[in-house]
DNA sequence: CCGGTGTGTGGGATCGTTCCCAGATCGGAC
DNA sequence: GTCCGATCTGGGAACGATCCCACACACCGG
């Protein structure tokens, strides 16, 4: 290919109609599956483009019908966590497939301090997105107000408990963990901990409550340690803390399966076995959950479509339907294996 | 704030300049930081722009001036080990910060299959970002080739051995892999063996010359397995494959730590003890190696760094600037830990 | 035969920038 | 005093879509 061939003018929407014989309003009806077009005008059109090579160009598109075409993937974590968490990567390829097929490009915007929240909501005020889908957003958590405020079309995944009129897409965390803690009970164990996470998030608290509502008279309230990050190094610290309390401790809910993989490590370097002495249960079902020794039980939740569901929702919101579910809520199951 | 002032016009550039009492000429000449603007003029227009809130409509920037600014960033693996490698992560938290900083945006496109590289080469053939940044180019990639024939700026992490011209970014696999190999031998290790993968790429090729070229005479050809995938599942099975061909192994190099995590576990299940009967050492140093039964000594290699060099020279080719150097090659360094 | 409704098409105005050209002002050199 | 360059400013013309209005035509019922 020449150079010059390269850099030739791209195609618009008045060559194809010259091509076509047509007017470039004709040409634009097709472009957008508009109503009134003969079917002649159609196939002119259609082949038009393939000859001339046409593709639309966004930017007049964007300025014209002033929007952006694009979404925005708000994450409030800290980088590390945004690599090592699973069902962040899961949320995000699912909302892409979604989001791609429907022709919106998803931009992913990561915060990870308080100057990021600040840009973050400069950049949603300035109109570069057409809407947001939030992820693990915290209480209290400014994005959060700053979307409602600014008044664009949003939905959460799993939700904050102080924000309310915004769709949300979630799982029954407080029965999920309730079910797997009850199991726990069911294989014999009586000194049953919890290593809790994130209890500025409904995800935290509410497994914290299931955990709780599960065990009943026999809650302890000794046995629940506390960390703000799902993450492994919580689950070996956490762990480690629980023996301390009590040694003849037996069985162990962790918040996720990152942190379950952690308590692994720790009483294997503590010499108990698992499921022989301590029976362990963790939360997600993601690859942690298969890499560990033994292979956890775990709570299984769909967080593909956790993320196909929010972007089904931001769509439906920017088409105008009238009838978007405030709650969307997806099953989960538990996942049997080795460690309880 | 009252509902139609939310949806009230958002400023122009007219309305800047009205409030200024210059023109927009002028207004433009400050936004883009030109010559030829008075200080008295520059105050005024900054002092409105604040007062009406004014946020630059980018649409209509990007249709003027053609371009998108926008990056690509095409990561050429499965949708599962692209959240499963924190090296990609890495990659693109680095690419990230540069290019946000640079008032850029990054959009990430994953290529699974056939159809999608189909997509991604029309994507970029269509305009829709003014430059790429590659990572993980097999040899024979189509989107490589693509790059080159379209003639956008590019940028290789790693590189593929059949393309030349465009610039690239990377580290040094053949030392860095020889030299660990090197400590292996030194600390006492006979029968060293190798899972090694992704051959049909340049860290894969060159980590096995490493190898090869630290061992020498010793090199033994039928005590390396070699898998497609960096991945944990390679390292189990490719462990356990070595243990059949020779049981009395007392050394491995695992092309990465996710392998190298897979052969740990493989060696635990075949009563090995670790650095005991076999030493093992792997290469990235990313979480995986910490999370391991020991530790493992892997090559450090700096891949946010990596990043961000990349996602520099495409800025640089983007302002036309003469001595974008091809080929740059960043420090690794060997973490010392408990595997070997 | 006429008015009304439903289709299909053409072409102008518009979105909010950037770019460029024309013109104004101001020194300094001759 | 004149000329020339440098500095600064104003305003018109794009960029390439969408949207809307005007118009043409067909068909139908009364």
């Amino acid at each position: 290919m020449p150079a010059d061939d390269r850099r030739r003018r791209r195609a618009t929407i008045h060559d194809v109609a010259a091509e076509a014989g047509l007017s470039h309003g004709t040409v634009s009806r097709v472009l957008n599956s508009e109503r009134y077009v003969s079917a002649t005008a159609q196939a002119a059109v259609e082949a038009a483009i393939a000859k001339v090579g046409y593709v639309r160009n966004t930017a007049a598109r964007n300025l014209k019908t002033r929007q952006s075409h694009a979404i925005g993937l708000v994450v409030h974590e800290p980088h590390s966590l945004f690599l090592e968490d699973p069902n962040i990567g899961a949320i995000l390829l699912g909302t892409n497939e979604i989001l791609s097929n429907a022709d919106y490009q998803l931009v992913s915007l990561v915060i990870d301090s308080d100057r990021d929240s600040a840009r973050v909501a400069e950049y949603l005020r300035g109109g570069f997105v057409d809407g947001v889908i939030i992820v693990s957003a915290r209480s209290g958590d400014p994005i959060a107000h700053a979307v409602a405020s600014i008044g664009i079309p949003a939905v959460f995944v799993g939700h904050p408990p102080d924000i309310s009129g915004v769709p949300f897409v979630g799982i029954d965390n407080l029965s999920a963990a309730a079910s797997i803690t009850s199991r726990l009970i069911e294989t014999g164990r009586s000194r049953i901990g919890m290593i809790a996470s994130a209890l500025d998030r409904d995800s935290g608290q509410d497994r914290l409550s299931g955990f709780r509502q599960a065990l009943g008279a026999r809650f302890d309230p000794s046995l629940v340690v506390e960390f703000p990050l799902y993450s492994y190094d919580s689950g070996l610290e956490g762990m480690r803390e629980l023996l301390t309390r009590d040694p003849t401790i037996d069985g162990v809910f962790a918040a996720s399966d990152a942190i379950g993989a952690g308590a692994l490590d720790a009483l294997r370097a503590a010499g108990r076995s698992v499921p022989g002495d301590v029976g362990v249960v963790g939360f997600d079902d993601s690859a942690w959950a298969l890499r560990c020794q033994p292979p956890l039980s775990t709570v299984r939740q769909p967080a593909d479509e956790l993320g196909r569901m929010a972007a089904r929702s931001v769509l439906a919101q920017l088409k105008g339907e009238a009838d978007v579910p405030e709650a969307m809520f997806l099953e989960t199951s538990i996942v049997w294996r080795d460690s309880a």
